[in-house]
DNA sequence: CCGTCGAGGTTGCGTTTTGCAACACCCTCG
DNA sequence: CGAGGGTGTTGCAAAACGCAACCTCGACGG
């Protein structure tokens, strides 16, 4: 926090870099799956069913703006609503099968790429850059929680 | 690239959640200048004069997005636009000294935020994620070269 | 039991970000 | 000089997003 703060100047612009091209980079990539489309299918395929609320606190995006994804997904077919039982105002929200389907030839495709774009790397390096990005993402996540 | 492919679906998660909460953060830390301005100020200033075409490559976006945006910067005052001697097709773009200013500022809050992120790192560790991701994105630069 | 309030989502409206295709301009080279 | 390729710009349309108002349901105090 003291001297390594010559790091952070270099590490906010490869952050901006990545963030900026690699939508653009997704959406090329499987084009029968938006990138927000995969984003969202994804973190619910990893949790086995999220409610919108976590959608927004993990992206940090309007309410609004999660509301309008899932109504798309659930209206293409890639999703659907759960009610639960003890609480009628909230709803579980899983992929249904066609989803995952989609889901899972995205996936290929970016485990593909990114093999590809880490090719000659060590397992280490990419299991460090895994974990750093993690533990920034959790980082991340706790800071914004307070906001 | 035989081994570490269980590393690769974490991977891709973490680079996904990134993306695409970077961008919304980075709105709320200085509304004053978007991400997308934010982003190609300080590419301008680092490369200190660029071509639109440069940040088309860079980006992988679409050349009409990145002339709209240079134009809003330019209007907005934040960049101009240097004829080049020897060839009166491109033109250089460099940041305004408005523009270095609203950078330095939107700078200062990016750096404070990834310092308060990586609090408790070490110095190694930050500069293992910069050179991992700076890294990565030079392979991404490539692979996406011959698309 | 009933009114109030907060949590969880949805919708109307406007703005920003982006892609595609057609175009204009300038340079190069046969 | 004329064809072709590199460099941007613009018309049009769609996707992504925020804000504010609203609705519904659940919890809780009087």
């Amino acid at each position: 926090m003291t001297d390594d703060d010559t790091e952070v100047p270099g590490l906010v612009r490869e952050l901006v870099t990545l963030s900026r091209r690699f939508r653009a980079n997704a959406e090329r990539l499987h084009p029968d799956l938006s990138f927000v489309d995969y984003s969202l299918l994804s973190e619910l395929s990893e949790r086995d069913g999220a409610r919108a609320g976590d959608l927004v606190g993990l992206y940090g995006l309007n309410k609004s703006t999660i509301s309008r994804q899932v109504t798309a997904l659930e209206r293409a077919g890639l999703l659907v609503r759960e009610p639960v039982p003890g609480n009628r105002r909230v709803q579980l929200l899983r992929p249904s099968d066609r989803g995952r389907e989609l889901l899972a030839r995205a996936d290929a495709r970016m485990y593909r790429e990114v093999d590809a774009r880490t090719a000659g790397w060590s397992p280490e390096e990419v299991g460090a850059l895994r974990a750093l990005l993690a533990r920034y993402n959790a980082a991340a996540s706790a800071v914004a929680g307070d906001a």
